[in-house]
DNA sequence: TTTCAACACGAAAACGTTAGAGTTGGTGTT
DNA sequence: AACACCAACTCTAACGTTTTCGTGTTGAAA
């Protein structure tokens, strides 16, 4: 087991100092051809990498980029660093990857952690628990220490640093305008609910298409699920009574569990009722019927996350104005609506 | 903006030296009752905690641990990932992730770069490149600089360290046998090509199945797909022109797709074709018929693995006999079965 | 012969921390 | 009075780098 060679075992056996062979590997000018070429070969013999560890206490940067998100189970999330780990890749940098499991106390824990010199910044989307209890004071705290924050898809208005969203408003009116478009007269919606921000965000998407509509509001067709895990029950029981022709479901689970317990309930999806759900997965390509879906671009979202926080990291200028960048959802029409 | 103190900084505030500040904060009995107070009231107050890189340097060890996987939107690796998360966090460590897009350059670069300090050891499935290539050069290297790593899923026999799989080949053989019993008579496999290890695997478990059964063994009824990505015409092709009742597939991707081939081609599962997948997801539970699968528990997986490394990491005896932890898998019968 | 720049290298400090080895001043013992 | 001992510190080295500042040796210009 031969430990990873240093510059100053280099120097040893070479019988120069330490300054020598670093600069000599630098392609410094102030050192001799020979002794350069005599230090390079050595080095690339004993296959010398200087030691990371070393250059970041040094340098005051890690070259890493800290991300941390709620779960990883997930299909969403997983896009999205896939986009974060293509930009980071290509400009240098590494990541590590840090799960709250939607739990404010290992939100903090992880944050403080990677906070004490791991990283250079951070890509989030908080825990689900955070936004409920309205605390942010850790993620100000790092922020205040000048490192740089990018919040991703649940973002915090009070929390000021840039932010990647997409106009979830928006691709649900979208969603819901498709639906009214295409023969659908009563339209319910499944949703989590308030204090997941996008939650309340589609749901207002809803309803705002159906105004522009002249739909009337109509609280019953409006469900609100707290407990994910639980949706199911939750979900046939609430489409029992209804006659509806059209459901939009804020993300792919509850759109899943909506199509089964309408299947449950004799009705064919779409000929009877017509279902759109949010998010584009494995799922909705594989549902039969295909799921029509509001694509989120995850990995343009993580794309441009990491762009824009090593644009703040490299940018020692700190022009101190913070953007909100909104990314366009799509829609996707599969077999799920009828047409 | 007020970056993190140290500890040099506090001891100038408090008018004592750096040792002293340390020493007081880890409650050495070397200090007085009155200063530590003192020390300790100040780091309160102004926040302070230890560098992580600093100490890393120092105890030439960073409680980190490299994960690195071939793609991360992917059921099965993220659910590994959130057990070996699990037993990290709960044992003091971190992990850091890098992808190597099934790459092997990508790889050897992700390998290198984390083994020069970032690291203290590695957990990680192979990529298919790199399986196909059937070099481990870089791996072997970071194994000889002293570096523990654990293997999971796409193992290397080649490489002498710890390992953690499934018996994937027992696991096929049940889901064969299980098909053998509950009515098929001619059944197909859907595989991958046999560089990939777990491919291989389920192929001869699916072979042996049948010849414990004294079913021949027909070439034709094998499917060995290449290209993931257009596995779909590949699939519909083969089942065009087979008469079978029984069907195993050795990913769930292959496993939907069979089934809309069926599907198409006016074959019902599972009353016509029983249909058994591997990898349990998502899409498994979702999809209808509800795929029945093996499970691979991949929490468990990853869970096992991260004790392994961390185990290592903290026995410095180096007793060097290395294990390899063969994970059972469990049916899980769902409706894409006769019964 | 003196002067001086160019060359080629070495020493030391710094990043933030810890731990062992000094140092100081005071008390207690004989 | 001489010595030992203890409390409560400070110093120093070390982890592996990089970089600034010195410094000794050339060779050439004056």
């Amino acid at each position: 087991m031969k430990r990873k060679i240093t510059l100053k075992q280099i120097a040893k056996e070479l019988d120069v100092s330490v300054s020598t062979v670093s600069k000599s590997l630098k392609d410094s000018k102030e050192i001799s051809k020979d002794t350069k070429e005599k230090v390079k070969a050595f080095a690339k013999l004993y296959n010398y990498k200087p030691n990371n560890i070393a250059l970041s206490l040094k340098n005051r940067k890690t070259k890493t980029i800290g991300i941390i998100i709620p779960e990883i189970v997930h299909h969403f999330f997983t896009t999205v660093i896939r986009g974060i780990e293509k930009i980071a890749g290509d400009r240098g940098y590494n990541v590590i990857i840090c799960l709250s499991n939607n739990s404010f106390d290992k939100e903090v824990l992880n944050l403080e952690f990677l906070a004490n010199g791991s990283t250079d910044g951070f890509i989030m989307s908080v825990a689900k628990e955070t936004q409920q209890k309205e605390d942010y004071h850790h993620i100000q705290e790092v922020i205040s220490q000048g490192m740089p924050v990018v919040m991703f898809d649940r973002v915090i208005d009070e929390v000021i640093c840039d932010k990647v969203i997409i106009s979830d408003k928006h691709g649900a009116f979208e969603a819901v305008q498709y639906l009214i478009d295409h023969h659908c007269k009563k339209i319910a919606i499944i949703s989590t609910v308030d204090y997941v921000s996008v939650g309340k965000l589609r749901t207002s998407g809803y309803k705002e298409a159906l105004i522009a509509n002249d739909f009337e509001i109509d609280e019953d067709l409006i469900l609100k699920i707290e407990d994910v895990d639980h949706s199911e029950e939750k979900i046939e029981e609430f489409l029992k009574e209804k006659k509806i022709d059209g459901l939009f479901a804020v993300n792919e689970q509850f759109a899943v569990n909506a199509i089964k317990a309408l299947t449950k309930l004799k009705k064919r999806v779409p000929e009877d009722v017509s279902v759109i759900g949010f998010t584009d997965g494995v799922v909705s390509k594989s549902f039969i019927p295909s799921l029509s879906t509001v694509n989120q671009h995850g990995e343009d979202m993580g794309a441009k996350a990491a762009n824009l926080l090593i644009d703040r990291l490299e940018n020692e200028t700190e022009e101190q104005s913070f953007q909100t960048t909104v990314l366009d959802t799509s829609l996707i029409i599969r077999d799920s609506v009828r047409k």
